[in-house]
DNA sequence: CCGACAATATTGTTCGACAATCCGAAGCTC
DNA sequence: GAGCTTCGGATTGTCGAACAATATTGTCGG
C-alpha cells in the first residue's frame, strides 16, 4: 500500500494485463514452433493450458486477429494465419513502404540520445556483422534489429501499424524453405540497411530497406505452391 | 463446388456479429458527433444503450483500440482518441505512404472490371467534381471516395492496415477549424488525385496523393494548440 | 488550501449457462 | 458403393451475475 504510493513517481506500475499475457504466449508459441501455421486454436484448450477464463482468451484472440496473427472465422474459431501467394504479396507491398519509412526515420534520428549505441549493439549481434555464430538465435536477433529500429523511430503510429508480429508470421511460414544463396543475400541486405542507418543516410536507408523487401518478394515468388495456403474463397 | 458457386451469389449470409454492431455504432457515433473527441466511454452506459452484454462491449472496445479509434487506459477505460500535435504528425507520416500506395494500386487497376465506373461515380459526388452541392454530406462523400479507392486496390492487407476510421478520426478532431482557403485547397487536391487515378497514371496518382497528405500536415501545423490534445506523458 | 482517509464508481477477471452453428458419423435410398 | 439426409457432439456466440483490483470522488481535520 504505502509502497504503491511512494512509487507514484513517473515510473509506471504497468503490470501486463492477463489478455496481454495470452497474446504474448501465443505469439511466442508461433515463433517457437509450438503452434504450426494454419493450426486451429480452440478456446477451451487455451483456457485449460493458460488457466485463464474464456472471456480473457477471447479478448486475446481479438487482439491477435487485429494484428493479423490469427484469422477469426465466425463459428469456426481462430487459426494461425497462413498466407496465400496473393496475401503474402499484398503483405510485402505494404511492408515495403512501412519498413521504408521506419528505416528513414531511424536514420534521421540515429544521432540523438543513445540511439547510435543501441542500434549498433542490435546490429552487431546479427550474423556477419562482426561475429560468426551464424545460427545462434538468428530469429531473435532479427527481431531485436527490427524492434530497435522501430523504437528509434519514435513514431507510435508506425509501431501500432506495423507490429513485429507481421514479420514473425511471415518468417514462421517460410522458415526452412530458403536456399543458402537466399540466406546469404538476406544477410548482405541487412548489413547494407544497417550501415546506411548507422551512417545517418536517410535516403539510402529507405532505398535499401525497400529494396530488401522487394527482393524478399522476388525470392518468395520462386517458392513452390506447397509453401502457401490455398486462396481464400470467402 | 458447383453448388457453392450458386450459393456464393453476391449476397452473403454473413450476419454481422454483435461486437461488430457495437463497433459500427461507436464509429458512427463519432462521425455523427454523438461522441466528442476525448470523451470517455463507460462500459455500463454502452451495455445499457446498446442492449448488449459487457463481454461484447469489451470485445468491441478491443477492436476499436486496435484500429486506433479509442485509447484504452488500464483501470480507467476507453476514450475517443484525441491526437496531440506529435501524434497527428506521426499519423500523417504513416498515412502518407499508405494512401500513396493505395492511390498507386487504384490507378493500376482502374481499367479492370467495373472499377472505372465505380470510381467515377464515387468521385462525381465530391464537391467541385461536376456538381455544386458543396455542403451536402461532404464527410460521407469523402468516406465513399476512400472506400472505393481501397476496394479497387484489392489488397486486403492494405485495408486492414489503413482502416477508414483513421481518416474519420482525424477529420472529426479538426472539423470546423479549417479556413475557406484550406477547404478550397483540399477540394482541388482531391480533384487532382481523382483525375490521376481515373487516367490510370500510376506514378502521378501516388505523387499527388502523397502531396495531398503532406499539404494536410502543413495546414494542420498552423492550427492553434487548442485543437490538439496535451502530449501523452505515459 | 492541503493531505489523509473513507466511500463510491468503474474496470479486470472469473464462472456458469444456454442458444446458434459447424462438423463428422450414422443411416437411408438408389 | 455413391450420394443424400439426419442426428448428435463439439465449439463458438452471447448473456448474466459475481467478486477482486484499482481509480475517482467526497469528506474531514488541520
Amino acid at each position: 500500500m504505502f509502497m504503491d504510493k511512494l512509487r507514484a513517481s513517473p515510473k509506471k506500475p504497468m503490470a501486463t494485463s492477463t489478455p496481454d499475457m495470452v497474446v504474448r504466449s501465443i505469439n511466442e508459441g508461433i515463433l517457437k514452433r509450438r503452434y504450426s501455421i494454419g493450426q486451429r486454436l480452440v478456446e477451451s484448450d487455451l483456457t485449460r493450458d493458460l488457466k485463464v477464463s474464456r472471456g480473457t482468451v477471447r479478448e486475446a484472440l481479438k487482439t491477435l486477429s487485429a494484428e493479423g496473427v490469427v484469422k477469426l472465422t465466425p463459428h469456426r474459431g481462430a487459426f494461425i494465419r497462413s498466407l496465400s501467394r496473393k496475401e503474402a504479396n499484398d503483405l510485402l507491398l505494404v511492408l515495403e513502404v512501412l519498413c521504408g519509412v521506419a528505416a528513414r526515420l531511424a536514420a534521421q534520428r540515429i544521432n540523438s540520445g543513445d540511439h547510435l549505441k543501441q542500434f549498433r549493439a542490435a546490429t552487431q549481434a546479427l550474423p556477419g556483422m562482426g561475429n560468426n555464430a551464424v545460427s545462434s538465435g538468428f530469429p531473435e536477433q532479427r527481431a531485436r534489429f527490427y524492434q530497435t529500429m522501430l523504437t528509434i523511430c519514435g513514431n507510435a503510429e508506425l509501431e501500432r501499424t506495423m507490429p513485429l508480429s507481421h514479420i514473425f508470421m511471415f518468417r514462421a511460414q517460410f522458415q526452412g524453405l530458403w536456399s543458402n544463396k537466399d540466406i546469404a543475400a538476406v544477410l548482405k541486405e541487412y548489413q547494407e540497411v544497417a550501415a546506411a542507418i548507422l551512417a545517418g543516410n536517410v535516403k539510402l536507408a529507405e532505398t535499401r530497406m525497400r529494396r530488401h523487401i522487394r527482393k524478399t518478394a522476388e525470392r518468395m515468388s520462386k517458392l513452390a505452391d506447397s509453401a502457401f495456403a490455398v486462396a481464400d474463397l470467402s
